[in-house]
DNA sequence: TATCATAGTCACCAATAAGTGACAAGTAGA
DNA sequence: TCTACTTGTCACTTATTGGTGACTATGATA
C-alpha cells in the first residue's frame, strides 16, 4: 500500500458507494466496506470515527438529489408553456433521473425503514430541493387557488418514487410490466394525462 | 409451561406478528421471536424448520391484503355512479385501509428491499387482489379506450403506498405535514381532483 | 543518523446471529 | 407400572457483527 491517507479515505468512501449501489444498506457493514476498499477496517474508525459518521460523511459528499436547476435543465429546450406542461416536464425528468441513480434509490429505501439522524438529514435536503422546484413552478406560472398543486405533486412524485424503487426487486406492478420500456411509457402517459386534464382544466375556469 | 404443541406454535406465530408490527423485518430474528413468545428457540426449528419457513407460514396464514370484495364493501353505501366516482371511492378506501395495517406496511417495506421467494409470493397475492379490483371496476363501468385506466391506477396506488410507508418514519413530504389529518385530507382531495378531472373529462369526449 | 508523529497491520474482544445435539420431563398406551 | 413417544430445556458450535489495544513500518525533520 502506498501509505496515503487521503487516498485511503477516498477508497473507503468509494467502497461505500459501490456496496450501496450493489446491495443496499442491509449488507453495508464496516467489515464489508474494509474488504471492498482493500483497507484494514481499523482505518475506518481512525478516519471516520465509526460507521454512522462514515455514512454521514458519504451522504454529505455526494450529490444524490437533483437540484431544481438541474431538474429544469435548459429552459429553452423544455418546450413548456403552461403550468401543466411544466409539471409534466419536471415529473418525467424526475422519473428518468431517479431511474439512473441507484445510490439515491438505496438511500430512499433505507429512509423508508430506518428513521435515524442521517436519513432525516438526507430527507430534508431532498425535500428542500423538491420545494425549490415547486417554487420555481410557482414563479414561472402562478398556482391556481382552486387547486392544491403541492398535494397533487406530492401524490405523483410519491407514485414515481415507489414505482422506481419497486422495479429493482420486481418487474411488475398491478399488471403493468416494467421489464420493457412500454411499462414506463404507459406510466409517463398516465402522468401526463392526469396533469393535462386536471391542471389545464381547472385553470380555464 | 402447559406442554401444548399447538398453543406453542400459535404463540410463535403471534410473536412474529407482534415483532413485525413493532420493529419490522430488520429486527426479526429467531432469538427475538423465541424471547417474545416466551418459548425456547429450538422449538421454532422443530415446528417450523427454520426462519424462512416460519415467515412463509406466517405470510400464508394471515390476511394482509384487502380483498376486492372487502375493498368495495357495501356497494349500497358507496354512493358511486361513474367510473371516476368508483375509482375515487376505492383509492380512498385503499388508503384508509393500508394506514391501519402496520404488518402489511412492514411486508411492503420488506418487499422493497429484498426480493426473495416469500416476498415475491406475497407480492403476487397482493397484485392479483389489485387486478381483481380493476376487473370489478371494468365490469361495473367499462373502461374508456382513450385512457389507460390501469396505468393511472398504478401511479395513484403507488403514490398512496409510498406516502403511507413514509409516514411511519417521517411526518413530512414535499412540504406536506402528515402529523395532523389535514395532510391526508389534502392528499385525498388531490386524488379525487385528479381522477375527477381526468376520467370524467375524457369520458365525455 | 537519531527522533517522532503518522499510516497501516494484526490479533483480539464482547455481542449476537442461526442452527444443533443431548437430555429432562411429562404423557400416552401396554 | 413399565415402556415409548413427544414436549420442552440447556448448553453448545460456528460465523459475523461493531469496535479496540498494541504493534510495526514509513517518512520527514532536526
Amino acid at each position: 500500500m502506498t501509505r496515503d491517507k487521503e487516498e485511503t479515505k477516498a477508497r473507503i468512501l468509494a467502497a461505500v458507494g459501490k456496496l450501496l449501489a450493489e446491495s443496499g444498506f442491509q449488507q453495508l457493514g464496516v467489515n464489508a466496506i474494509a474488504r471492498e476498499a482493500g483497507v484494514d477496517k481499523v482505518l475506518i474508525y481512525r478516519y471516520f470515527e465509526n460507521l454512522p459518521s462514515l455514512l454521514q460523511k458519504f451522504g454529505k459528499e455526494g450529490d444524490y438529489w437533483i437540484t431544481a436547476e438541474a431538474l429544469v435543465g435548459d429552459e429553452a429546450t423544455a418546450d413548456a408553456e403552461s403550468l401543466a406542461d411544466w409539471m409534466i416536464y419536471l415529473l418525467i425528468r424526475l422519473l428518468d433521473d431517479l431511474k439512473e441513480r441507484p445510490i439515491t434509490q438505496e438511500i430512499m429505501r433505507w429512509e423508508l425503514l430506518e428513521g435515524n439522524e442521517l436519513t432525516r438529514e438526507l430527507a430534508n435536503v431532498r425535500d428542500s430541493m423538491a420545494l425549490d422546484s415547486l417554487n420555481f413552478l410557482k414563479q414561472k406560472c402562478s398556482f391556481p387557488e382552486e387547486q392544491d398543486i403541492p398535494a397533487i405533486s406530492a401524490v405523483l412524485v410519491a407514485g414515481i418514487v415507489y414505482l422506481v424503487l419497486r422495479t429493482k426487486v420486481s418487474k411488475t406492478f398491478m399488471g403493468l410490466d416494467f421489464s420493457s420500456p412500454t411499462g414506463w411509457e404507459r406510466i409517463e402517459a398516465a402522468i401526463a394525462s392526469l396533469i393535462q386534464s386536471t391542471v389545464v382544466n381547472q385553470k380555464s375556469l
